[in-house]
DNA sequence: TCAAGTACCGAAAAAATTTTCGGTATATGA
DNA sequence: TCATATACCGAAAATTTTTTCGGTACTTGA
C-alpha cells in the first residue's frame, strides 16, 4: 500500500470534521483553484500554487480524492496526463472557502500592519 | 521572552491568512466556545474541550490573544483567576465557524459510514 | 544525444504542532 | 497535613506535516 494518511478525518465533532478535511496547508487553495469545475492537471495546479512543492500537492490531492472532494482521471497517454475535478461534495465546501477568502481580503491590511516586514511586533 | 510562535500568520494570500488564524487543532473549537461573548476561564474551556490538553489551550489562547481574536483579563486574586472573551474581530470569524459546523453536521453520516469503526476502508 | 516536460512515488530530512511531564505559587476543605 | 483546585510556564517527547531529494518511465524538440 502506498502513502497512507495517519489520521483520517476527525469524527468526534462536526466542526473538527470539516476542519480536518481542509486544514492542511494547501487544501483550501486547491479547492479554490478547482472551483471552476474544469479539470486541472497537476502541473497546472502547481503553476498556480508555486510555493507548494509538487510532492505536497500530490499527497494532498490523493487525500482529497480519498475523502471524496475531488476525482482524478488518468488518461492512458504518453507523456502521461491526469486531471483533477472537484466533486459536488467538494463544491459544497466552496461557500466556506469563499467566506474565508473574503474575510482574508477584508482584514489583510490589519495583519500586514501588525505582522508585515515593517511592523515591529 | 516566553513562548513564541514560530510562524506568524500567512500574509501571502487572503485564504491562507484566514486559515492560518484558525487551522490549529483547537482554535476553531475555542472560538465556538467563546461565541456567547461571556468570559470563560481556562479551566472552563478545558472542561468543554476535554480532549485538548490544558497546555495546548494555553498556547493557542495566547496566540489568539496576540492575533487579536480574544482578550484576556487577569484578576489579581488568589487562587488566580483569568478570563478570555472573544473580540469583535474574533466574532467576525463566527459566520465561518458556523458554516463549518453546519457542513460537518450535514455530512457527518457520510464520513462515519466511510471512516467509522465499522467501515472497512 | 541531451535537456526538458509529464506524472508519480519512496525515503528521509526538516519543520511545526501537539502532548506530556514536572515545577512555581497560593488557597480551601477534609 | 494532605489532596485538590486555580493558572501558568519551560523543557522535552511524541506526533504530524511539509519539504527535499532521488529515482522510474516515456515523449518531444533542440
Amino acid at each position: 500500500m502506498a502513502y497512507e494518511k495517519k489520521i483520517p478525518v476527525d469524527l468526534d465533532c462536526p466542526l473538527r470534521l470539516t476542519m480536518s478535511l481542509i486544514e492542511s496547508k494547501w487544501k483550501s487553495c486547491i479547492l479554490d483553484e478547482l472551483r471552476s469545475g474544469n479539470g486541472m492537471r497537476p502541473s497546472e495546479i502547481h503553476k498556480q500554487l508555486p510555493e507548494a512543492a509538487p510532492r505536497v500537492l500530490d499527497i494532498q490531492l490523493k487525500e482529497m480524492v480519498e475523502d471524496g472532494l475531488v476525482v482524478k482521471t488518468i488518461y492512458p497517454e504518453l507523456p502521461p496526463r491526469s486531471e483533477y475535478v472537484i466533486t459536488d461534495l467538494g463544491k459544497s465546501l466552496l461557500p466556506i472557502i469563499d467566506a474565508m477568502l473574503k474575510w482574508g481580503e477584508d482584514h489583510m491590511d490589519l495583519f500586514t500592519a501588525k505582522y508585515g516586514p515593517k511592523a515591529e511586533h
